[in-house]
DNA sequence: TCCTTAGTTCAAAAGTTATTGAACAATTGG
DNA sequence: CCAATTGTTCAATAACTTTTGAACTAAGGA
């Protein structure tokens, strides 16, 4: 870790709510969700911002608990805060996600590279 | 019903997580949630806001598809669109509102009339 | 009819969030 | 060391959101 992250007990209920409630970061946090425990570098999400706009809307994750992002190298390493949102708001993060896994107009995370992992 | 609503379908999720993500417009949610099936009208929320600014956030909920908003004489009857949210976003609302009852920075409704129903 | 009550609308001001490009840092591979 | 890769920071701007007060509408009661 190196980034400020707030403690678990520090996360704010409007602030995630408002947080995911923006359609980039909400793919973000999709696309997170689906791969869990793999964690992504911010490239990933390329397609869903420019660079600058990608670092604004990863902090605002970050800022608001709901993401964690270590620096390894010259990458970050983002994952999903699951335990501590679960924690604090229980069932929250999972019918988000699914809401959003079933919402046909949400930006497409890597619609370009579909698992080229070979 | 009178003011213009989504149907069940038009409801996003981004907009609802969006105007959820408001500590005003959460204690009103909460608050309807507590008193499910008793209809309220706005004054009954004006110790969050002035009656302007309360008719700009329920306008935000209704316009989201959040709340239904009923003419009835001079007054409005607000309900919660639970059923609608539920089989939108299957178990959204519940978490929502159960972490918003556990927090304690959201302003609360009616702190001065503590049910003064006699 | 007149007054009150309940809430809306409008336009302006204030505040906040999102987006951009250029410049910067830090790490890693050659 | 040099260059490339990854991502951040900064300042400016654009775009929204919130808040306000004054003026308004519509219904209901005296």
């Amino acid at each position: 870790m190196s980034l400020p992250h707030p403690t678990a007990d520090q996360i704010s209920l409007p602030i995630v709510l408002a947080v995911l409630g923006d359609p980039t970061r909400l793919s973000i946090v999709r696309y997170l969700a689906r791969k869990e425990g793999v964690p992504m570098n911010c490239s990933k999400f390329l397609d869903l911002a420019s660079k600058t706009n990608l670092s604004y809307h990863l902090a605002k994750l970050r800022e608001a608990g709901v993401t964690r992002s270590e620096a390894v190298g010259t990458s970050r390493l983002i994952t999903l805060r699951r335990a501590d949102l679960d924690k604090r708001f229980p069932g929250l993060l999972d019918s988000v996600i699914a809401a959003a896994d079933g919402d046909k107009d949400l930006p497409a995370v890597g619609t370009a590279d579909i698992e080229l992992s070979a």
